[in-house]
DNA sequence: ATCTTTTTTTAGATTTGTCTAAAATAAAAT
DNA sequence: ATTTTATTTTAGACAAATCTAAAAAAAGAT
């Protein structure tokens, strides 16, 4: 089964929220590739008569079994890049999501297993984001959202939920990074804001919206 | 500018056929690309008014400044992408050909900068081929493959691919030393194996597998 | 110089992925 | 339960890149 770029990103994308959400919507594909709802339908169309989706009209939708192991793939690849962008080319963090949605859409297994390969099969993109075996598998991580990450405790920051680069740059401003060191000093209520100590120097304060999107692990 | 990936392929062996021939025709594109006369001619008015070539209807065409510029761009792309399929990831170099031809169409000058850096700078790709700089300079090409080597050309030879015994003492026999001049006579498409001249006396009988291990530049 | 063949271009159709506007359906509100 | 709002789908159009078949132009042959 080969797929167009299009098709791989339309089955990224619903990936990534059947994650979260179970079932997906047209509206939430559109939002997420910035396109119109019409696009989706056809697209959606399209996967069906492929066998990658459970879609009926009006219904919503959600990757079947194929559709997932693609998806992971396409993944996987994507995460491949952006390792190989920014441990072998010095990329910034930051800079590489555009690229990295440029190379995912090579096609060429070979490719794929050379580039694990030399990277030395990691386990985890600089994103902190689990990469997918070869077979499909994701390394488990033991990472939790920072929204519910206990007081006092020493955690990592394992992961960063959007690569928008608005997001990135606050982030790198922050000096929150894949790796830091990271501690819950305070919560206020008034707007679920927190206090929160980086590296055990630097203090920062951070909003609900922002702490959403960062991943961190115990120590 | 920038280039789709359609066009980037027609300027590219538009390029290449006007290196050689000065002026190129419609059918000699149409068969490199493998493709119809009429979607070559499509694309050449799609060209002329991006101003990238010189075109008049039947009467051939071939790619002005800014046209080279951007062919020296896609080769140089093709060429750092063949380097780092085979120096790196160990591809062989016959394997490299159609991956390459997808990753040189990745938008990111960032991208080839930095990939050109992780590779040295290299001056010519596995095949022996020049890698224009980032100027779109070529680096200029003293030896070259025997194989590669012009008809009716007088050449030197300058170096040899391998020190295994075999094969110098072969080279020995057919009196074929660094410094000898060499021209080839005939070249045979059965086998790609040559009927050469050297030192303006002796006659030899090349094999495809030997010619590959001659260096030679032109006099 | 005229006829024949080859090359090139045009005309019109097709595919993929997209769009907008309108219609159909589902969800929410009163 | 009916009306209003939001979501989703359909219908029809468009741009890019391609195709085939036919027409136009150039090149080659007699």
């Amino acid at each position: 089964m080969s797929l167009t770029s299009s098709e791989e990103n339309y089955i990224k994308a619903i990936f990534q929220l059947q994650v979260k959400d179970g079932m997906v919507s047209t509206n939430e594909v559109a939002a997420v590739l910035q396109t119109s709802a019409a696009s989706v339908t056809d697209m959606l169309k399209k996967l069906k008569t492929k066998k990658l989706l459970v879609y009926e009209k009006y219904k919503g939708f959600k990757l079947n079994g194929e559709g997932r192991k693609l998806a992971l793939m396409v993944l996987r690849k994507h995460r491949l890049w952006e390792t190989f962008l920014v441990k072998i080319l010095h990329f910034n963090w930051d800079e590489v999501h555009e690229v990295a949605e440029q190379l995912e859409h090579i096609q060429s297994q070979q490719l794929i297993d050379h580039l694990d390969d030399f990277l030395g099969n990691p386990a985890f993109d600089p994103h902190g984001d689990p990469i997918p075996d070869a077979t499909g598998k994701m390394p488990f991580q033991s990472q939790m959202n920072l929204n519910k990450f206990p007081f006092q405790i020493n955690g990592e920051v394992t992961a960063v939920g959007s690569q928008s680069p608005d997001i990135l740059s606050l982030l790198e401003h922050k000096k929150i990074t894949i790796g830091a060191r990271i501690k819950v000093l305070q919560r206020f209520a008034f707007d679920n804001s927190f206090e929160i100590q980086i590296n055990n120097k630097e203090q920062a304060h951070i909003s609900a919206q922002l702490a959403e999107q960062i991943y961190v692990k115990k120590l």
